[in-house]
RNA sequence: GGUGGGGUACCCAAGUGGACAACGGGGGCAGACUGUAAAUCUGUUGGCGCACGCCUUCGGUGGUUCGAAUCCACCCCCCACCA
């Protein structure tokens, strides 16, 4: 099928490349390269850099993962750079937000899962990566400034958040001014004919096409593509806002996280995320327009799809049987945790050993705001006694189960 | 190197000897309402054997004091301007 698609003139493949792009930069040079791909039977090298501190990847990612698989499909050669050099230098941005260092082991074992999860969307035997430590660990200090000598300052910090930060009179280290280098150089370093990244990655892409051209080569096109909110529908998905579905979160944590966003960004959703057709996206968004549908059904839709492309559709099925047994008909879930108790136990105490909340005081004050119930009765009393005696389902807050059992 | 400003809880930010576990806002959590959406209202937001008790917390370490986030000393870090 891959072959079928090679075929595609390069103006087919610009079109299905321009798909959810916000910019392509130049594009007359992505087209260009496209050409002469196809003349010369020379796949374009295509890059995408991932960081490899944090071990999730998550449906923001997806987006120019997707876009990557599409170059393959293309019959492109998809290369997935493993910042794993930068991560061991840490980033100290921000001064509460230091990070701490990452070891070479560390980083190497973020990119095993990398690998794994990459392979959800792209096509692994296809695939090529690079950890970048491979060239950067290899410069010496002669190197570095040679390349530092390429860009200048003022340049330097036209980059939005440098002159924000130095608006702000947030500090900003000397070595992250060499980020964005570094991260070209690993354009040098590949050889790359484009490269993807978010609209945030803006800068540090078109830094790549300066080098590229200061090292004798001929600049990558760059491909910007959206960011994708997360589930509290304001800032851009990320591991640390806490506000993410990732690929390896589980149905019913994917299909309830999904459930949470804002109506506003169901369209955007299936857009970036989900493999549906162009037709069926318009008429979703048709769907949403209409003041009669109720938008909580097309976002079961989406939950079911992103599901069942990061599990199956059997799970997605059952996800979705299992939120509207738990939400809309407020009854109990198939499957929750247990704590056995031998003997009467307060229930606060149950509730942190059974480490359903962090600290006996949360459990208190949830009692008192009347968010724990026993079989359906609410508790009032903070140091409720549970005695061993038969199966009882404790509910906190909306969606937090514990059933209590006695030790037989 | 000099001068000035600053480091408070998840974030922003008050507080400048006792009433401070620390105002206020944001965010989070919970309740009502609902569609685990938004909006709105309310409560809550360090821990512990918990109604006015104890412990830990206001950059760090010592000190003064009956008592310190608040005063003193030294140190660390950040920012601006000057050099």
């Amino acid at each position: 099928m891959k072959d079928e698609m090679k075929k595609l003139s390069p103006e087919e493949q610009l079109e299905i490349l321009r798909k959810n792009a916000v910019e392509i930069i130049p594009e007359e040079d992505l087209l260009e390269k496209l050409r002469i791909s196809q003349q010369t039977g020379r796949p374009l090298r295509v890059k995408l850099g991932c960081d490899p501190s944090a071990p999730d990847l998550h449906i923001g990612h997806s987006v120019a993962l997707r876009k990557l698989r599409q170059f393959q499909e293309l019959g492109h050669r998809a290369i997935l750079v493993i910042g794993d050099f930068t991560a061991m230098i840490g980033d100290p941005s921000g001064k509460k937000k230091t990070r701490p260092a990452l070891t070479f082991e560390e980083t190497r074992k973020n990119a095993e899962t990398y690998f794994r999860q990459a392979g959800k969307i792209l096509d692994i035997d296809k695939l090529e990566i690079r950890y970048n430590s491979e060239w950067l660990g290899k410069m010496n200090f002669a190197d570095v400034i040679k390349l530092a000598s390429k860009f200048t300052v003022a340049r330097m910090l036209e980059r939005d958040d440098f002159e924000k930060r130095l608006r702000e009179q947030i500090p900003i280290s000397l070595h992250e001014l060499l980020y964005p280098l570094a991260q070209a150089y690993d354009s040098v370093a590949l050889e790359a004919d484009v490269e993807l990244g978010g609209t945030d990655q803006k800068f540090n892409l078109l830094v790549g096409r300066t080098i590229q051209t200061e090292y004798g080569q001929k600049p990558q096109a760059i491909i910007t593509l959206p960011l994708l909110e997360g589930t509290d529908g304001v800032q851009k998905m990320s591991k640390s806002l806490g506000n993410y579905i990732a690929f390896e979160d589980s149905p019913d944590e994917i299909f309830g996280k999904t459930m949470s966003i804002p109506d506003e960004l169901i369209e955007k959703y299936f857009r970036l995320a989900t493999d549906l057709s162009d037709d069926e996206i318009e008429e979703i968004a048709e769907k949403l327009k209409n003041p009669s549908t109720n938008p909580m059904e097309l976002k079961k839709r989406l939950a079911w799809e992103l599901v069942r492309m990061y599990h199956s559709s059997d799970a997605a099925d059952s996800a979705k049987a299992n939120f509207e047994k738990v939400f809309s008909h407020r009854e109990l879930p198939d499957e929750m945790p247990t704590f056995e108790i031998s003997e009467s136990a307060r229930l606060i105490d149950i509730l942190a050993d059974a480490s359903i909340l962090p600290s006996r005081s949360e459990a208190r004050r949830l009692i008192r705001q009347n968010a724990v119930r026993i079989n359906g009765e609410t508790i009032t009393d903070e140091n409720f006694i549970v005695i061993p005696e038969g199966e009882k389902i404790v509910k906190v807050g909306k969606r937090k189960f514990l059933k209590i059992l006695p030790k037989s």
